[in-house]
DNA sequence: TCTGGGGTCCTAGGACCC
DNA sequence: TCTGGGGTCCTAGGACCC
């Protein structure tokens, strides 16, 4: 039997999406760049992660490496900016804050788009209201974005997708009652839910759109798409299985992680690495208020990399006992390091992941030592607290072993086209000029 | 020369126990 | 000594998402 829970009312949703957000944000505080090409790349200053209109149209891809694409640069004089993460969350914050004033029910899907229950606003022309809430998005913001309309919220995504690839509908595609036209004009990896690979794999076998995919039998389906696949469909065909959550869910895992500036081979330089990898790590739990169960860890050499062999391991261990502290956690990262380092390997990415997260609050209540434990987190904090401390006053670096330096800053992440914290820090605020 | 980071869910194989 | 089945837990890894 398949076993899948679907919802027989009739619902409808709606999915807002904010139109290349990081580019947005950069060109709000920027308005020379209007209407120009704005690039904004990855940690590392790596790939592109971002395209205003008319980078897209200098055929910059997403994801494309941007040394690729020096000479589009330089050219047609692209605006790069390397991502300013807390600038976006901010962005981000304001968007989502904007939409919670026009309907009654929002989940923050991502940094950039909320799912909206429209079902309770059926008897309004849901088209004209989503575009003129569009608009005012638009106008407070200057953000664009467009927003899709549907029996589910597979459909809704992909709704959304048309509008964005159609701009006569000026950013609002509502699916209901033609659904077909969806169906049979988006390809297939367009779907919420189907990547390269499940794509590959259905254009060999002759399923080039959703409506062609949703032709197709429940078992077939489920043999070959696994039991996500199959709710996918479900929710293609009109039936929905996902509700709107609207509660803020336990985070499952944590994980920190960078590629290095320059590739690195020592223990000993891992090592001093591996341990601001944990502080991290523990910093962000306490800001959770969660508990690593397992701790793991991941090294991996340049895949780019032609001439030397390709190395990759990662192991993950079971703490003795639910924990976030710093110095616990360093001494069980250290072993596991050690288990899969290996001397003769260049290594260009490291990175550490808490597991099976569970809440402090929960643990404290099951514990019978709750006074070990208590005395445990106690220290973690102040440890941190100093390290904060020395550590960002730019003085001296507290760190856990004897002796340590970082290895010459060599791994740092290149950042060489940051922009200012125009809305978190008061020194750089924009200023107008009357 | 230079190729991101942080998540979720599912599956499968091996170890171990009864 | 050989031959099992079934359940659970642990671990690794793949695929997807933004």
């Amino acid at each position: 039997m398949l076993s899948i829970q679907q919802e027989k009312n009739n619902k409808i949703f709606a999915l807002v999406d904010a139109n290349n957000f990081y580019a947005s944000c950069e060109i709000i505080f920027n308005p020379k760049l209007k209407e120009k090409p704005v690039i904004v790349l990855s940690n590392n200053d790596g790939c592109v992660i971002s395209r205003s209109p008319e980078a897209k149209q200098l055929g910059i891809k997403m994801g494309q490496p941007f040394f690729e694409i020096q000479d589009i640069v330089k050219k047609h004089r692209v605006y790069v900016f390397s991502s300013n993460f807390p600038l976006y969350a901010d962005m981000s914050y304001r968007f989502h804050e904007s939409l919670n004033l026009f309907f009654p029910e929002i989940e923050v899907y991502s940094v950039d788009e909320s799912f909206i229950d429209l079902s309770s606003l059926k008897k309004y022309n849901l088209t004209s209201y989503c575009l003129y809430v569009r608009n005012e998005i638009l106008r407070w913001l200057k953000i664009p974005s467009c927003i899709g309309i549907g029996r589910t919220k597979t459909l809704a995504k992909l709704a959304n997708k048309y509008a964005k690839q159609h701009p006569e509908l000026q950013g609002v595609f509502n699916s209901i009652n033609r659904e077909t036209i969806l169906l049979k004009n988006m390809p297939i990896e367009e779907v919420w839910g189907i990547g390269s690979k499940l794509s590959q794999f259905l254009y060999k076998k002759g399923i080039h759109t959703p409506y062609d995919l949703i032709q197709q039998n429940d078992y077939w389906i489920k043999k070959h798409l696994k039991i996500n696949g199959l709710r996918m469909v479900y929710e293609l065909r009109g039936i929905s299985c996902y509700n709107l959550e609207s509660y803020n869910p336990q985070k499952k895992n944590t994980v920190v992680s960078r590629s290095f500036g320059t590739s690195i081979s020592n223990l000993e330089d891992l090592e001093k690495i591996l341990m601001s990898f944990i502080e991290k790590l523990s910093e962000k739990l306490i800001k959770q208020k969660q508990l690593a169960t397992y701790l793991g860890i991941f090294i991996k050499s340049n895949p780019f990399n032609k001439k030397e062999p390709y190395y990759s391991n990662y192991k993950i261990k079971k703490l003795e006992t639910p924990t976030n502290s710093i110095r616990i956690l360093y001494q069980n990262a250290k072993k596991i390091l050690k288990n899969i380092y290996k001397p003769e390997i260049k290594y260009k990415k490291m990175g550490v992941i808490a597991l099976n997260l569970c809440s402090i609050d929960s643990f404290q209540k099951d514990l019978f030592d709750n006074q070990n434990y208590d005395k445990e987190q106690l220290r973690n904090e102040a440890i941190l607290k100093l390290m904060h401390y020395y550590n960002h006053s730019g003085k001296i670096k507290i760190q856990f072993a004897k002796n340590i330096q970082l290895p010459k800053n060599t791994w740092f992440p290149k950042q060489y086209h940051l922009s200012k914290r125009y809305t978190t820090d008061i020194n750089e605020i924009p200023i107008a000029k009357i």
